[in-house]
DNA sequence: GGAGGTTGTAATCGGATGATTACTGGGAAA
DNA sequence: TTTCCCAGTAATCATCCGATTACAACCTCC
């Protein structure tokens, strides 16, 4: 008996669709290795192609690290820029915004490897041009939070410490010990709260 | 004319010294270029010595590695008990011990490579072996914060939270844009005021 | 139906990298 | 002086990785 036809296409894609296809799986593989642990060979198979069709359509392997973290950074954006809207239209206006770019933030977790590709390219201010254009997206967070969100430095600051301790639990894995140690469960709690189930290794 | 004999011992070390003169090297380089961008040659030529030397000390670069990241957070967990005594000692017992784990965090950052090191092996949660010991040695400290320090999970989160977000500054050497963009200086006012200048990068 | 552009792969190359082996030199003790 | 251990290196190896080249399969439009 064959199996029923799932929602597999085998056909084609076009460059484009496949241009998506092959930064989804980049932003996962980045995300968990970092620039130099993944390989363009570990991306491609992910993706289900050759590793040579990877690096011709970015042109190299730089450049498609570098487009990974481009579009990671167009999604928080544009999640932080809807929230912000939802929030403004509906909310009082006396709130904190934080309220409501937070859960956003959270929500983002869905989407797989935005939050810790962008990580991994954070530690590598060293590299002359990933160096650059971490601390540019970095700074372009930190601008829309101040200048479009109109938040406080001060709280600028905590709404972003709160992001990279999050951060952090994804690269970490943490969920992988929440069963097992009790701090870590506590600590996932303290951070999370139940959106804990929404981290890397859960 | 002969130059001035700076204190340059030219005579060979004791394994011991050698091998605390390759862990601080290893720390720098790790921290900088993280696990899979450093190289054992890159070690071994800013420690002055030959790259089978580095790999035949420790056995393997994973092995380095993992030894560069316990000897860092035996590193942070010492400033941390010596300040905490300190501050027991002195102090009056109604305050936050946050206030004296916080300066001695950032004291440590003149120690290079020990907070980049650390957030690095933190980025790698997915590796069997690094990860675990990463995600211990996390533990360990929020351990060291609730039960030591007495810090309440509220509390000791938001302690975490602050020392990721200077972990991120120092990966991204976030000082080398301070002077040519007004929100780099805005932001590590906000986080670091005027310790920021002991943020790789300055 | 065939011509041509586009998606995609097999084969392969050169360089980098971690590791191994065999060796050297110096200093202290006998 | 000779012996012998220990710090340290030169040479080399096998593997991996990103990149290049040449080629194959497929779809579409005349």
């Amino acid at each position: 008996m064959s199996s029923a036809p799932v929602d597999q296409l085998d056909r084609r894609m076009t460059a484009v669709e496949r241009r998506e296809a092959i930064l989804d799986t980049a932003s996962a593989v980045f995300g968990e290795r970092g620039y130099f642990g993944a390989t363009t060979d570990q991306i491609a198979r992910a993706a289900g192609i050759s590793q040579p069709y990877v690096v011709r359509m970015f042109g190299s392997k730089e450049a498609l690290f570098l487009a990974v973290i481009e579009r990671a950074k167009a999604s928080l954006l544009q999640s932080f820029r809807a929230a912000l809207a939802d929030w403004r239209a509906e909310g009082p206006a006396d709130g904190d915004p934080c309220d409501a770019l937070g859960p956003a933030y959270l929500e983002l977790l869905r989407e797989r490897g935005v939050h810790t590709s962008l990580m991994q390219s954070f530690m590598q201010g060293s590299d002359p041009a990933i160096g650059r254009a971490a601390r540019d997206g970095f700074l372009e967070i930190w601008a829309f939070l101040r200048d479009e969100a109109g938040i406080s430095p001060e709280a600028a600051r905590g709404f972003l410490a709160d992001g990279m301790l999050i951060n952090v639990l994804a690269g970490l894995e943490m969920p992988r010990d929440a069963a097992s140690r009790p701090a870590a469960a506590e600590l996932l709690a303290a951070t999370l709260g139940d959106k804990a189930a929404l981290l890397p290794g859960a």
